[in-house]
Parts: structure tokens; sequence; C-alpha cells
DNA sequence: GTGGTCTAGACCACC
DNA sequence: GTGGTCTAGACCACG
């Protein structure tokens, strides 16, 4: 797994890393149980500051999505939905909102937003967490 | 229009009131040409600083959703788009992406995910920016 | 780079000092990627609230001019344009007839002001945008 | 001479009145001399408050453009320039710098602003001052 | 009455 | 150290 992170990008950096990660394993792209490099590692490849990658991981895991296993290292951690069924309803619908509103400032058809969505969708490891 | 802010939640308080006022224009609760509480009455009524209100207010007449009339308040402005195609949809695949991320980190299906956004696609008002 | 503002002058201070920069950087006396002086900095030279300087560097961020990197300060952006070309025309047709209108004023003849128009073209940086 | 005003505009009536009375005389559709409608007269026509009329007028009057004879009405003055050689040079120069910095930000080559500026040029009446 | 600008100084998040 | 946000209250321009 390869991550990238640009100095010059109006994002910190930290989230630039958090970002690709979860994305990743929304992919599937990284599974469950698998290992991730370490702090160390991965900041002597992208030179930053080491800190800069532990405050990833650490947001990652606060999030639920890595986990820590002292002197072993980093990794994905197993999905467990905590949330309620109306807990999860409802930060859904914010992202809907959310979407909505953007995609419509942005001059799309409710269609073209529909078939955008479906078609992008593919894409994506839905599977793994069914 | 009734608007709400909450002061501990980890968002700024502007940021919170400009995503209310954008999307219920998207949503055609507030129409072109429609006027908002002036920055005042909305300070007095939220319990915040009229330089926070302001500063909404501003922020949304850059984005274009609002503009003011020197001493006779602020309105909902006329909707138009000045994005090339291409830039449009670069914007709406990175809405797409962070939507899938997030959608699968809640645990939902793909099928539930196209189910709910074309449920509540039908809650906004696209034919006005169509 | 140096900044200066008045307060005297009738135009906003946050003002004065976003045109100088957008312009600085239209003339290539700073470039991409180039560190800007930081807010504190600024405003001790130039005897401003920090606030204002602040505004004018928010302002020239969402123009896309500048971009900020948290926690190490200010830099000139690269430069990208996301207009319609009929969006583009309209502006330059309104920059032309202000100055038409202006040039009359002063009591320029055309070919004054042609000539003038040519030389100082010289003078800016075309080709980092075109 | 026909005057149009728009309250939806984001900008001021007054100034949309005092530009247009500004770039009718540069392009020559009123002369030195001719007689402008009465404050009461264009109030009632543009249904818009007298005040915000007088305020157009008082601003040309200061910025030359008009002068008023008191009991019979408001003129299109006679162009003279107090300014010195050098002070109008300056003020040009800055004109031409926004001009400038603005078009390479619309993404204009040096040539397209050329072009369009001597496209332009022809529409005015630069006669009437030389 | 309306919004626009500026100041002084606070607290926070980020690196 | 950096910028981001917010408050309290001032003064001005606009209609």
């Amino acid at each position: 797994m390869e991550f990238q992170v640009s100095t010059s990008s109006r994002q910190a950096i930290y989230r630039q890393l958090q970002t690709q990660v979860r994305e990743a394993v929304a992919r599937g792209k990284l599974s469950p149980g698998e290992k991730l490099p370490s702090v160390r590692e991965l900041s002597r490849k992208l030179v930053v500051n080491p800190n800069t990658i532990a405050r990833a991981y650490t947001e990652l895991e606060r999030e639920g999505v890595l986990h820590t296993r002292q002197g072993m290292g980093v990794f994905v951690a197993e999905p467990s939905s905590d949330l309620t069924k109306t807990a999860r309803k409802k930060q859904l619908r914010e992202l809907l909102d959310r979407l909505m509103t953007e995609a419509i400032y942005l001059g799309f058809t409710k269609d073209e937003l529909l078939n955008a969505v479906t078609e992008r969708a593919e894409q994506f490891q839905w599977e793994a967490r069914a």
C-alpha cells in the first residue's frame, strides 16, 4: 500500500494521510487485520515529521479504523458498528444533505447525480462490511 | 426560517449557520429574492456576536448564495454557475468519494446507500438550478 | 517583499493589502510556493490589527491566490482558472469599460491610452498563467 | 438619455446611476452644457428615493462631471483637467495595474488583452476631450 | 434602521 | 511558533 502527501496542499498532512487510510480500507485495499507501516518507517518514506504520522494513526484509532497492539505495530481494525440504527441513519442523512446541497450548487440535475452515485458506488468494496 | 447554532459543536458557529442557509436555499425553503434576518436581529436571537453572523453572510455572498443591499438587508441571490464542466465533475467526484467512504464506515450496504440517496434527492429543489 | 497601507485612504486597509499581494503575484514579484510574512509579523510591521491582516489573507485564499498551511504560515498558491469562457469575457469587458471611462476623464487620448497599456503590459508575468 | 437601476444589483443604486452618467459623458451620449433630469423627475421615473438621486448627482459634481446652477437644474460640466501631468499619469498607471492584475487572474494572455483593449477603445468618444 | 470595517484581546488547534 | 475563531464594542457609509 502506497501513501502520498503533499506539503503544498492546503490540507494538513495528517489529514491527507488519514483520508487515504480511511479510503483504502473502505475500498478494500487494506483489509481488517492487515499491518500498516510503522510511524518511523512511514515518516522516513514520506519525509514527514513522525509526530504527523502518529497523529494520523491516533485519529484513525479513535475513529475505530485502526488498532494498535503494543510492541507489534498498527493494524486495520475489525469493523464494528457501535452506533445504534437511528444514529447511523442520522449521520448518513447529514452526509446526503451535504452532497445534495453541493451538487445543486454545482449545477447538476437530479438524474445526473443519481447516475454518478450509482456508477461510482461500483468502485467501492461494499461486501466487506455488509 | 429558523436557524440554530451550538457553541459546543466542534464546528465554527459561522460555518454552522453558513451550512444551514446554503441548505435551506438548496431545498427551496428560502427562495431567490427572499430577505434574511438582519445581522443584528439574528445575533440577538441566536445569542451570538453580530460579527459572527456577518461573517457567515459575507462568506455566503462570496459563494454567490446571498447578496446584500446596503441599508436594506441581506437577500437570497439568483443562481448561476460559472465553473467549467471539468471543474464541476472533479468536485462532484470528490464529494462522492467522501460519501462512499463514510457510508461504508457507517456499515451501510451499497443498496441501502443507493436507496437513501434516491429517496433523499426528492426533498431538494433541483429544477431551480438545472 | 514590502507592503504599505494607509489608514487615511478611503479604501479599507485589508483591501489595500489584498490588492498589493494580488498584484505582486500577478507581476511575479511573489512566486508560487513563496512564503508571506506571518499575520502577526505583518501586523506589527504595518501597525495594524492582526485580524485585519488575517482578513486580507483569508480573502486571498478564497480567491485562490494564497493558501495556508496550519502552523507553518501563508504561501502563494499555484494558479488555476475554473471560470467559463463567457464569464471571463464578461468580466474583462466590465474592466475595460471602467478603464476607458476613467481614462477619458483623466483627459487621455485613445492613442495615449493604447500606448500606455502596451507599455505597461510588458511589466507583468503573463506566461505563468496563459 | 435613459437611465436604469436595479434594486437587486449588489451595487448601491446611487453608484449605478453615477457610473451610467459618467460613462454616458465619456462616450459622448451626454455633452458638456446638456441638462440632466431633475432629482425629483428622475426619482419618480426610476421609482427611487430622491435622496439617492441627489447623492449620485452630488458625487458627480464633486468629481467635476456635473455642475449645478441654482434654480436652473443640473448640467454636464465642461471638461477641465486640474490635475498635473504627473498626477494624471499616476492615476492611469493605477488603473492599468488593476486591469493587468485582474486580466491575468482571468487567464487572458497579453495579446488577448491588447486586442480587447484596442477593439473596445473604438466604442468610446475620445475626441471630445483630446 | 441596515451592513462594513477595525480594534483589542481572548482561546483553541496545529506543527 | 503558526493561523482560526469569537467577543465586545467602536465608528462609518448607506437608504
